[in-house]
Order: C-alpha cells, then structure tokens, then sequence
DNA sequence: GAGCGTATGTCAGAATGCTGACATGGGTCA
DNA sequence: TGACCCATGTCAGCATTCTGACATACGCTC
C-alpha cells in the first residue's frame, strides 16, 4: 500500500456523514435495481403509488425528491409501458391521479424485495433501540433544516 | 388545504428517512452558497483541500463522492481561478497533489461560515448525546453497506 | 526483465436532471 | 364578480454528471 492514506478527518462531521450514508446507500440500491432494468426513481415512484395510490405527478415528485419535470418524464415511460394509468376523471384541480396497474405491482414487488435485503444489510447490525434513535434524530435534523429561517 | 394529504407513511423507512435528510441538507447548502457563487461539489473541494492538502484528483473525487471526471472538469476551472494549484513535481505515480492558493483559502473561509452555519442549524435541536450517537450509529451503517456482501 | 492487475489523468459522447416558461384550474379577498 | 396568488401539468433548452475509452505509471509475481 504504498499510496497516500486516504481517510479524511471529516468522520466527525453530521453533515459530511449523512451525504457519506445516503451515497453509500444510493449505490447499493442502484446495483440491486440494475438487474431489474430499474433506476432508484424508478423503483420509488413505484412504491410511492403503492402506499398511497391516486398520487399526483407534483406529489411523486416531492416524494422521490427529483422536479415535477423529472417525474413527468418517468410517469410518461411507465404509463407507456403500461405500469401505471392516469385517470383524470375525478374533479381535483388540475392533478391527475396516477395508479398502479397489476403489471406495475408485479414489477414493484420484485423490486421491493431487493430494496429491503439493501436496507436490511444497512440495518442489521444496529440494535433496535439504536435504530429506532437513528429515526427519531434524523426526523429532527429534518425538520430543524426546513425550519423557516 | 383543500389539497390531498401529502405525508407519506415511509418516515419509518431508514433508507427513506436518509434520503430525506440529505435532501434537506443539500438544499440548505445549495440555498446558502449560491449567493457566493459556488456549488456544494465546489466548497467540498476545497474544505477537502485545507484538511487534506495535496490530495489527488481521484482522491478528491472520492472524497466528495463525484467521480474523477466530473472532479477533473471542477480542478481545471478552479485551477483557471487561481484558487488551486497542482504541482506535478513530486514523485507519486502518476497522481499530481493538488494545494490550496492564499486566494482559494480566503474562498473557503466564507463558505465554511455558511455551510457551519447550516450544519448547527440542523443539529442544533439534538442533546449532546444524540448527535454522539448519531455519528456512531451512521458509520455503522455505511461500513454494513461497503461490506463485500 | 516480462506480464499482469490496478490506479490515475484525461478526452469525448451519452444520459440524466434541472431551470425557464406558459397555460390551466382553484381558492381567497376586496 | 374580478383580481390576485398559488399549485399543477407540460414543453423546450441548458447544465451537469456519468459512462466508455485510452494512455500512462506503479507494484506484484513468475
């Protein structure tokens, strides 16, 4: 090992630690879905749908963190390939409503269960009270940072 | 609000919750550097440079979790600044230790303020001993998630 | 010394996501 | 009712990042 050493000094730091997690996730996430032919928006438009079916494009959008813009792109390839269907029948403002059809829920299934062996492997080694801690800490550092000012 | 609910049922999802904070954060940096004219990738360079100098190419991009070609196109604009330099003098392969110059120092010293400023912001709401533990607890996490299986 | 594997720097093309813009629908308030 | 504001869906252009590829440099093994 004759190179430079390449830890950084920055393992303290909450901020840096967090990007540090969620890339790391991000990566074993996308070398789950990739066998599936599916991207990580993909999937959570996917399972969005799936807990709260009748979601909107807007709505998608904030949930998988991308732009409305984004969405719609994704919305339209999987409506196209007969994942999802827009019924624009109820009166809810300009919002469309979007549902999974059976295709859908049977692609995310799959999809879903390599997610989970993801998040299972991240969260395995922790005790339950240190997790059940992870999520309470990390809901208020959420919330502190969408504080107003 | 006369609008469908918009909470999602996943805030009990580790992964999801990660994904949400970093998020959050990425827009709070974002938000607090832009009046500075810089990026996050830009001010994560350079905070790797002062803690780190003569770090490489590669290993900036590792450490800012970008890949060595995005990194190599920010070092050419950086070094076209005047707020790095890259000495090749040295002999250690092939990699060129890239240094702060005084002027990328006084650079960084804004953004630092500003990103501290966001980082407190976050962690400001958590007992001494959660932020402790929540450091601990997301190292574990990335380290399960880099394990070869 | 030769061969092999790995890491690095760099260039070019492709893909992805974002910003800007516009029209529509709905609610609020004077 | 009309003016205003906000949210939504959607189109087009732009920016940024990534993927693929190649040459170079070092270490290890035979």
């Amino acid at each position: 090992m004759g190179q430079v050493r390449n830890g950084i000094d920055l393992d303290t730091s909450v901020g840096y630690l967090l990007k540090e997690a969620s890339s790391a996730l991000r990566i074993s996430m996308e070398a789950a879905l990739r066998p599936l032919g599916m991207t990580i928006t993909h999937y959570s438009c996917l399972e969005l749908l799936a807990q709260r079916p009748g979601l909107s494009n807007s709505q998608l959008a904030r949930g998988a963190f991308v732009t409305r813009q984004s969405m719609n792109v994704l919305l339209q390839s999987l409506e196209r390939d007969g994942l999802v269907e827009r019924v624009g029948d109820e009166a809810s403002g300009r919002a469309i409503p979007t549902r999974l059809t059976d295709r859908g829920r049977e692609q995310l299934r799959t999809a879903s269960a390599a997610v989970k062996t993801v998040e299972n492997r991240m969260v395995e080694p922790l005790a339950p009270e240190d997790r059940a801690a992870l999520v309470a800490t990390l809901r208020q550092c959420v919330d502190a940072l969408r504080a107003p000012a």
